[in-house]
RNA sequence: GGUUCCGUAGCUCAGCUGGAUAGAGCAACAGCCUUCUAAGCUGUGGGUCUUGGGUUCGAAUCCCAACGGAAUCACCA
C-alpha cells in the first residue's frame, strides 16, 4: 500500500473519531509534501471545512493529534495554513527501504491477464528512416515494455508498406537510371539505395512536367499526364496481376530495403513479435464492406463506390471502396484489425502512428463500431507529434530530413569523443569501449526524445548536438556508472552487505528522500501505462538521479568507520542504481558499469 | 470554413485527475577537482503560465471566448 492511501485511511479513522462523520478514504487528498515544507506527506484541510464547522487551523491540529496519538507510524505533523504535514516515523522509512531492496521485482506491476498489440514503425520500402521514424519507433517499444511491466502480454507488431504506386516508382527510376546497381556494388545500405532511386524517379517526373509544359500543355494536366507517372500506375497494375518480371524486381528491391532496415532496427535495439506486410493483407477488409452493406451502415453510390455516411458523428462521407471497386486505405486496416483481435484474442491495439492521421484513426473506431464490434473502443491511437527543425518541417526537397542512420552514427561519434576527452576507461578492452560508446550514444538519443511527452510536437536542432550534460539520457548513465564504481570498490575491499539482515537504519533526510522517490516508482509506472507517456518514466529517472548526485556529493561511503551505516548506504546506492536500471530498461536504455 | 491538438523563463522541456512561494536543463555569471568518476555539485539573475471572462475557499491546471501556431477534412497511403 502506498503511504499516501494509508495516510487517507488513517486520516478517514481520525475524522470518524473526531467527528463521527464517515468519509472515504479515496476522496481525502494526501500528496508528497512540498520541499521547502517540512513532512512526508500532507493531508488538504480546506475540503473537510464544512464537515468539520472550524477553521483549518484547528481541523489540522486535532486531526494532527488524534495521527499521532494512534497511528504508531506517525511520528509527527505541522500545519500550515490548511495544510496539514504529516512526519511518519524512521521505522517506517526503514521498513519500506527494505521491502523496496528486497524485491527483485520492484516497479513491475502484477499481471492483467490482458493481451495488447502495439503496433508501431510500419515503415514505407521506398526511403530509408529518418528522425520521425525514430520518434515513432522509440515511442513504440518503450510504450510496449511499460506495458509489459504493467502486468500486460505485449505483442510488437510492425506492417510494413511494401506496395503500391510509391514503392513501383523507386522500381522504375532504377530500371531507367540505376544502372544495375545493387548494395553490393554500390556499397550503399540497401534503403538508401531504393531512397536514391525514389529521389531519382521524383527527378524524371519533374523533368518530364517541364517537358510538357514547354511542348503547350497546361501544367495541371502535365503532372497527370508525365510518361513515367503512367509507367508507374501501369507497373502497379502488373503487380497485382501478378506479373513475373515485376514480381522479381519488387521482391528484390524490397529485399535490399527490408536488410537496410534490419540494420537500423538493431542499431536502435528494437525487435518485433510479427511483421505483417502490406502485400499480404491490402485485400482484407472487403468481407467487412459487405457485411456493413448489409447491416444497412455501409452505402452503394449509383456509380458502384461504397460509403459510410458520418456525417452524424460530426465527420464527414468516408469512402471505403472505389468505383472500380478497389479498396482503399482504410478498408485493410478495419479488416487487419479484425483479423488480429480474432486470431490473438486481443484486449486491446495500441497503434503508433504520427498525429497526422488523428482523423484516421477517429473514422477508424467509429465505422468498427458500427460494424457492432465490441471491442471498437479498445483501439487507442498514440498519437504523437512531429519533429520539427528550427525552420520548420523537414523536407526531403529540401534535404533537411534528418536520416535515422546518420543521426545513430552521429551520436556514437559524440559520444567516443566526450568519453576519450574524459580518459576514464583504461583497462577496458577495445570492443567494450566501442559498445560503451554505443550505449551513450544511443542513450542521449533515446532519452532526448522520450522525455517528451508524445503528443507534443518537439524540435530538433541539427547545428546544435544532443547534449550529454544535464537532463539527459548520459546524466542519468553516469550516476549510475558512479553508483557501480563505488559497489565494485566495496566488493574489492572485501566489504559485503545484505539489504534483508540489516538492523533499523537513521536514515538522514536525504536517505528518506531518496527512499521516498524510489517508493513512487510502482504509481509511476502504472501513470505511464495508463497514459501511455515513457516520458513519465524519464522524468522519473532523471528526479532519482538528480537527488541521487547531491546525496552522493554530501555523503561519505567507503571512507567512514561505522560498519552497519556503511553497508546500509551500499545497499541503498545499490537499490538506486537497481531502480534506475529498471526504470530506464523500459525505455530501452541500458545503463553502463563504468563511462 | 468544420474538426482535433498545442501556446509555461532567451532556448528546450516538466508540472495540467484544481491546492502552499510555478520547477529542471541549456545559455549567462560566480564558486567547488591533494576527498568514493567534475558527463557532477553549489549559488546568482531570468516568469502578467498567450489574452479576456467564468466556476471555486483556492486556477498554469476545469469551462467559454479571442489571438497565435500545427495537423486534418482525397476514388493518396
Amino acid at each position: 500500500m502506498t503511504p499516501e492511501l494509508f495516510l487517507a485511511q488513517k486520516a478517514a479513522e481520525a475524522i470518524r473519531a473526531l467527528y463521527s462523520v464517515e468519509v472515504d478514504p479515496a476522496t481525502l487528498q494526501v500528496q508528497v509534501t512540498r520541499k521547502e515544507f517540512e513532512g512526508d506527506y500532507t493531508l488538504v484541510i480546506f475540503p473537510l471545512l464544512r464537515i468539520t464547522h472550524a477553521s483549518p487551523e484547528n481541523t489540522g491540529k486535532a486531526i494532527g493529534d488524534w495521527l499521532q496519538e494512534n497511528v504508531p507510524e506517525v511520528s509527527g505533523y505541522n500545519c500550515v495554513k490548511g495544510f496539514l504535514n504529516i512526519l511518519l516515523s524512521a521505522v517506517y522509512w526503514n521498513n519500506v527501504f527494505r521491502t523496496i531492496a528486497t524485491d527483485p521485482a520492484f516497479g513491475t506491476l502484477p499481471s492483467t491477464g490482458r493481451t495488447v498489440m502495439v503496433e508501431f514503425s510500419s515503415p514505407n520500402t521506398n526511403k530509408p528512416l529518418h528522425l520521425g521514424h525514430i520518434r515513432n519507433n522509440l515511442l513504440g517499444d518503450s510504450v510496449s515494455r511499460i506495458l509489459a511491466a504493467s502486468g500486460n502480454k505485449v505483442i510488437k507488431a510492425t506492417l510494413v508498406n511494401d506496395r503500391g504506386v510509391h514503392i513501383c516508382k523507386s522500381m522504375l527510376a532504377w530500371q531507367r537510371v540505376g544502372q544495375g546497381a545493387t548494395p553490393a556494388s554500390s556499397g550503399l545500405k540497401g534503403d538508401h539505395l531504393v531512397g536514391d532511386m525514389y529521389v531519382a524517379f521524383n527527378d524524371i517526373y519533374k523533368k518530364e512536367v517541364e517537358d510538357l509544359v514547354a511542348g503547350g500543355m497546361d501544367e495541371e494536366t502535365a503532372k497527370k499526364e508525365a510518361p513515367c507517372l503512367k509507367e508507374a500506375h501501369k507497373m502497379l497494375l502488373d503487380w497485382e496481376a501478378g506479373d513475373p518480371q515485376v514480381l522479381d524486381l519488387w521482391k528484390k528491391m524490397n529485399g535490399w530495403v527490408l536488410e537496410g532496415f534490419d540494420q537500423t532496427y538493431r542499431a536502435l535495439g528494437i525487435s518485433f513479435d510479427k511483421v505483417y506486410y502490406e502485400s499480404q493483407t491490402y485485400l482484407l477488409g472487403k468481407e467487412l464492406v459487405q457485411k456493413g452493406l448489409d447491416m444497412g451502415v455501409f452505402v452503394r453510390d449509383p456509380d458502384g463506390s461504397v460509403w459510410c455516411d458520418l456525417t452524424a458523428d460530426g465527420l464527414d462521407r468516408k469512402l471505403l471502396l472505389r468505383s472500380n471497386g478497389t479498396s482503399v486505405y482504410i478498408t485493410q486496416d478495419l479488416g487487419t484489425a479484425e483479423r488480429r483481435f480474432e486470431e490473438f484474442r486481443l484486449d486491446s491495439h495500441v497503434y503508433v502512428v504520427g498525429n497526422e492521421q488523428d482523423y484516421h484513426f477517429q473514422v477508424l473506431k467509429l465505422i468498427l463500431s458500427k460494424l457492432g464490434f465490441a471491442w471498437a473502443d479498445q483501439i487507442f491511437h498514440l498519437s504523437y507529434g512531429m519533429v520539427e527543425l528550427p525552420e520548420g518541417k523537414m523536407k526531403s526537397r529540401e534535404g533537411t530530413v534528418v536520416d535515422a542512420d546518420d543521426l545513430i552514427e552521429k551520436m556514437y561519434l559524440e559520444a567516443k569523443a566526450t568519453s576519450e576527452e574524459a580518459g576514464k576507461l583504461e583497462g577496458l578492452s577495445d570492443e567494450e569501449k566501442e559498445k560503451l560508446y554505443r550505449m551513450i550514444g544511443l542513450g542521449a538519443l533515446k532519452y532526448f526524445i522520450i522525455k517528451v511527452d508524445p503528443k507534443k510536437t518537439m524540435l530538433f536542432n541539427p547545428k546544435e548536438s544532443i547534449d550529454f550534460n544535464g537532463n539527459t539520457g548520459p546524466f542519468i548513465q553516469y550516476t549510475h556508472a558512479r553508483i557501480r564504481s563505488i559497489l565494485r570498490k566495496a566488493a574489492e575491499q572485501g566489504i559485503a552487505f545484505d539489504a534483508a539482515a540489516l538492523p533499523s537504519l537513521d536514515l538522514s533526510p536525504k536517505e528518506i528522500r531518496l527512499v521516498k522517490l524510489m517508493n513512487l516508482f510502482p504509481g509511476k509506472v502504472a501513470e505511464a501505462a495508463q497514459a501511455y507517456s515513457p516520458a513519465v518514466i524519464a522524468n522519473f529517472a532523471y528526479d532519482l538521479a538528480k537527488e541521487f548526485n547531491q546525496y552522493y556529493h554530501e555523503t561519505p561511503i567507503l571512507k567512514m568507520e561505522d560498519a552497519v551505516l556503511q553497508q546500509g548506504r551500499l545497499a541503498l546506492i545499490d537499490t538506486v542504481s537497481a531502480v534506475l536500471r529498471t526504470a530506464m530498461g523500459m525505455l530501452g536504455i541500458e545503463l553502463p558499469e563504468r563511462m
